[in-house]
DNA sequence: CCTACCGATCGGTAGG
DNA sequence: CCTACCGATCGGTAGG
């Protein structure tokens, strides 16, 4: 019979998982070898391929973890079905706070997604692509008289764009918090920054 | 007396460059080698040190000219001594631009600067602040009665959110084109999307 | 003696 | 779950 998992199996899979993003995040894929990986987890290499069939599964696992919970966060805000600005409103603090405390994982994916091989790759894209939707419509319902229904999806790539840059230059440790720059970002999307007459 | 440089040494070192910044874009710094860098610009991989001291001295060079090139607009845009709203729009226009035609050393600015050594990294970024630095004055001078000084760089990182993310989605050969995407940002960051009422 | 450039191979390290 | 290794490929440089 099988031996069962150690009770310890996911914890310390979820513990490489996180390790491997840091290291990803901040030297890039190719950057960061299973040795350094296994150095920064306390574990031989060889280890590392009890949890993981190769580098990258543990690169295409942490994009898959983090576009999982990225979608929870739509479901859940859909959920509230709430009125165009509010909901507008409750997704972009809502992804803003996730980026808070996913920063490497932010990273890895949108620097090292492109090292996966294309069947991974196109998993990874098509549920990114389900996230810009549902920003997509979000942004619509917002303008429902926009004229230009080509420029649904381009206003939600300017939208992700404000959100996404942040991994080059906020830190969760500086003066303006990620709730502040939520409100920021509202504040320009919704209302310009045009001195108003 | 010394033989002088071959009349074919400067053409020969831009399209080096050009290669390896296609390479390094689409790869990695460390996915690309000096062997591919080689094969894709027809020479022999010694000869590609004849050129270059090393491997970093391609990266540092790719982005350092790109800098060069940034800085130029910034100036170029300033010398035309406009009024807020004009000057801001220049240097959009401008930005999204060059951005069109330089999409590798865009995305090798963004990606792989980090794999610069200390002094070289120090150097690209103080440049990169410059830049911003120019863009945070020319946010500022829109709305000069802004209460909160702190938010003048947050806001053109906000801007350069908007124009940078571009490599990850928009396409020269694409429906929107480099310079309707500036006048997209340019009506969202002037006036918000909110329905007028 | 210089610079320009080749075919071949170096020491070290990657993923596995 | 370790040490000990492998085939291959890396960035960089030797002699000529």
């Amino acid at each position: 019979m099988a031996r069962s998992r150690a009770p310890t199996f996911d914890s310390q899979r979820a513990d490489i998982l996180e390790h491997a993003a840091d290291l990803f995040a901040e030297h890039g894929f190719r950057g960061a070898s299973m040795a350094n990986i296994a150095t920064a987890c306390g574990v031989s290499k060889p280890l590392l391929y009890h949890y993981y069939r190769d580098k990258s599964q543990l690169l295409f696992d942490i994009a898959d973890h983090y576009m999982d919970r990225l979608l929870a966060i739509v479901a859940e805000v859909k959920e509230r079905a709430l009125e165009p600005e509010p909901h507008f409103r409750a997704l972009v603090h809502a992804f803003m706070e996730a980026y808070e405390h996913a920063q490497s994982r932010h990273r890895v994916l949108v620097q090292d997604v492109k090292f996966l091989d294309e069947e991974d790759r196109a998993r990874i894209v098509a549920r990114q692509r389900a996230v810009v939707d549902a920003f997509a419509e979000a942004v619509a319902a917002l303008r429902p008289r926009l004229r230009r229904r080509d420029l649904r999806v381009p206003l939600a790539m300017i939208l992700f764009g404000m959100l996404n840059w942040t991994f080059t230059w906020l830190r969760a440790s500086g003066p303006l918090t990620y709730a502040d720059m939520a409100d920021v970002v509202l504040e320009i999307f919704l209302d310009g920054v045009r001195v108003k007459s």
